[in-house]
DNA sequence: CTGAAAGCGCTTACAG
DNA sequence: CTGAAAGCGCTTACAG
């Protein structure tokens, strides 16, 4: 591992251009012969310039070099084209994927897109002040409970959209927000694994986004609606944790209980420990024990046994949360845009039909 | 899934303030009842103000809840607390983990961090250009031909650091950059290989970083190396990208030859595909086969077999960039910072001795 | 210790 | 079609 501090070359002779600092309209107007307001006009693309002058601004904007500096443009015209994200995590495959969608689309809009992380440390005020005032809005992503908090600090007069779990029917989140239909794809999931012949359907849940206040976590939900839908008493959900370990250790407790054939995880993470307990348990998998996971991490299909998994559009959700806010940037209003693709029951080889 | 657009509250009565636009300095100033002037000193702490005049101002700043403009300041003061990250990539672990390590640091310095992904299409100079005049300075990822190709055009004047592969012996970086040593931990994990009895070791690599021009990548080098030092004619490396699904189709050409016994992979997804590969050929890991993986992605610990890899410091390679960007632009020098961890070779159940 | 001036680099009306 | 003025919200010297 190494480190290395190279002494840059200080100045002189680079070939394109070498000045000190940045050529300001003023100097391209100096060189082009005409007002600086001209030249504010030319890289504005004001109708009203004559040709001919057009051309001379634009030949000394060349020669230059010449940028508009942002900063200014900003200040003076209050147009900010920037956006900043606020999440709790940048790693975990959802989280990735959703600032994926994010990037994607501000990017396509011509916005600058910055990222803060908040933390448990954080006074979640100060930081979305400080959120609020270096960009033209905020996107909160609001899929874990820190992430939702920091939501319901966000002023009513910060433009916001926010990416969170699915509300409970009927109700619509305060601010512009975007999910998956994750309550009914863990339904779907869990309505598989009992049409497959398992008598029930243990889940091992992802952390909650809300406290008591709010209803039940939307894949929790959905899968005791499958349960008692088909008569059958939830039994409790363990999981205390996003990632493998927290799986295995809840895998642990499961596999050594020989009643248990089918187990929904609340993303893939979670569903690898958790086969991963069942093989130190000797349980195989699909034959002894069904596993189902969430998201659809993109290696879950080439682990082994290939896990069959819930796939979500995050990438879409992204470029979903990313036009809320842009149309409220653009309009001082609050439209919906188009909507991400349903979630999907992809099948693979950790679920099947329940040993007889 | 769902989009909702809810109508925002529109103005009055926000308990602790509710005003239209933000309180300027000379607002703060009026409510004092001094210059605008010794606001500014108040909020920059300078030291001569009297004790009382700065307990008003600071009154009237926090009933007026004002926030200094970050555009304003940045515009008059030229100090600008931001970098913008370029990178060809978000998701991938390597990729994801660096970005941690990155945001971390610059929270931690009190700057706001942006993030740019660079894509084939982009005409580079134009897309550097935007970067370098939204922020204070540039961190560009080279770990890849994009991103690498993307630092090349950096111009010299723009403050910037680097994340590369490992550069040859004896050779540095034009730009201040900081690397893992991962040539020496391709030739370790080689030599491991090599002394659990393998006859030889062959190399499933990610895409290069550089063109023809520079010397061979590292990880392949470092594996090159190992086998000439033992001997040993290295084969033809295979692979053709960076996911699980290239590792996939290179494993299963590998898996066909009963000679190959031991394989190297230039990153754990390449190699969750190799060991996917294997299972489908029938041949067991690691009795008839040993799989190394590169970079200890978090679930590489809980896949069956679990996966023997190098562990790289990303978190920290992110860290040490941003230190060689800050300290450049604090000094206006450029000087090399704290030192990542070495590689680790992490051993698992993925490898092991030669079946005889 | 505190105020009046000039300026950061641009834009938005206002004149002509 | 083009220029002179005022201003965005702050800071940096300069006076007192």
């Amino acid at each position: 591992m190494s480190v290395t501090g190279h002494t840059s070359s200080d100045s002189a002779a680079t070939p394109p251009q070498g000045q000190q600092k940045a050529a300001s309209i003023r100097d391209v107007a100096q060189a082009a012969g005409v007002s600086y307001q001209t030249v504010s006009r030319v890289i504005n693309a004001h109708p009203n310039v004559k040709e001919e002058t057009r051309k001379r601004v634009e030949a000394a904007i060349q020669s230059l070099g010449f940028r508009r500096n942002a900063t200014a443009f900003a200040l003076a015209s209050g147009v900010t084209r920037s956006v900043t994200v606020l999440t709790s995590n940048t790693v975990l495959y959802g989280y990735a994927a959703t600032l994926q969608g994010l990037e994607e689309a501000s990017r396509a809009a011509g916005y600058t897109l910055g990222v803060r992380v908040v933390t448990p440390e954080d006074d979640l005020d100060r930081t979305i002040a400080s959120a609020a005032d270096t960009g033209g809005g905020l996107i909160v992503i609001g899929f874990d409970r820190l992430g939702a908090a920091a939501l319901d600090r966000v002023p009513a007069h910060v433009p916001c959209a926010a990416l969170v779990e699915a509300p409970p029917p009927g109700r619509t989140p305060d601010r512009p927000a975007v999910w998956a239909d994750d309550r009914e794809a863990a339904r779907a999931a869990t309505a598989h694994l009992l049409s497959l012949g398992h008598e029930t359907v243990h889940y091992v849940a992802i952390p909650a986004s809300a406290g008591t206040r709010q209803a039940v976590a939307p894949r929790a939900e959905g899968w005791r609606q499958a349960l008692r839908a088909a008569g059958v008493t939830p039994p409790r959900p363990s999981g205390k944790g996003w990632d493998a370990q927290a799986g295995y250790e809840a895998g642990k407790k499961l596999a050594a209980n020989p009643d248990v054939t089918a187990i929904l995880c609340g993303n893939d993470d979670l569903a690898l420990g958790v086969l991963r307990a069942l093989h130190h348990a000797g349980r195989r998998v699909p034959q002894d024990v069904s596993v189902i996971g969430f998201d659809d991490a993109p290696h879950s299909g080439f682990v082994t046994p290939s896990l069959t998994t819930v796939r979500l559009d995050f990438n879409g959700l992204g470029w979903a949360a990313f036009g809320l806010l842009r149309s409220q940037l653009d309009s001082g209003q609050q439209a919906p845009t188009s909507v991400p693709a349903e979630p999907t029951l992809v099948l693979r080889e950790s679920s099947g039909p329940r040993a007889v």
